[in-house]
DNA sequence: TTAAGTGCAAAGGCTTTGCAGCATA
DNA sequence: TATGCTGCAAAGCCTTTGCACTTAA
């Protein structure tokens, strides 16, 4: 089942062109549900059309985020993802032992949020919360381990 | 006023040698309250100790951070920045216009924390809450400028 | 004394930039 | 057709590594 960009998607490229490669590149982060860092990114694109090139991947990530057409996170250790904005708001919990990351929404963390904001008078424009730890099946693992 | 290192900071480095290098980087990072990337700490490193090199800096974070003397964290665009550890839990506030970084805690936080190990069953060994925004001057401004 | 730590310089990754040719609108 | 985009290659950062010298214990 082929998914087409949307409306959001080609809408915000008025002013630049598209081509090829943003299509491409755009259909990969969307499909990778949000956990690409632009290595991966370049490497399943390369998969698909082997003339692409490291620039084209970085160029277009920076003009992605600045249509506001992908949000930029950091997970685990230095690794940048991307994801494709529009997704509702969630955040990351990440699985050392087997790498899996789920996304997760809760209740108490607009909460936190809005007390965050009344308490310090901030605007709060970007939010993010990551959390570490071992699923329950590697919990299990690391038990028997030791 | 000179602060020395404490007891905790000390007898951890059991087993590695205490060096002048080493010594004075924990001092720039206890004395940063927090906020100090690899970058910067190198540049004040420098400023008290014109010999010492980069490759010390990254490797004594590492050690650092391998001995659990510190925390690394990321905040902003790509950077760690590194704190001493000891210091009670709290999550990082970064002003967009000025810069500045302001810890929090809240007891939301907690409460987030011990729903998400309960919803998904992990056991989470780290958990970093990053907001971005603008504080109440910038704010100010940003109506100011338009 | 001697293994660990240091500085230097070089190497390694990832990301950006310059440029000539190509493609979109 | 004309500007913007691409790929390539080179350059730029930040971080790590190899090596000979120095130093803490």
């Amino acid at each position: 089942m082929k998914k087409e960009l949307n409306n959001s998607q080609t809408i915000q490229m008025q002013g630049h062109f598209q081509t090829a490669q943003r299509r491409l590149l755009l259909e990969l982060i969307r499909d990778s549900e949000g956990h690409l860092d632009a290595k991966e990114l370049y490497q399943r694109a390369r998969a698909r059309d082997e003339s692409i090139g490291p620039a084209t991947v970085y160029r277009s990530l920076n003009l992605f985020k600045q249509l506001g057409l992908v949000d930029e996170m950091r997970l685990g250790k230095l690794h940048c993802y991307y994801e494709i904005k529009q997704s509702p708001q969630h955040q990351h919990l990440l699985c050392q032992g087997c790498g899996k990351v789920i996304e997760f929404q809760n209740p108490y963390f607009n909460k936190l949020i809005k007390a965050v904001q009344r308490e310090h008078g901030f605007k709060i424009t970007k939010a993010e919360l990551y959390l570490e730890g071992y699923c329950p099946n590697c919990e299990e693992k690391e038990k028997g381990d030791g």
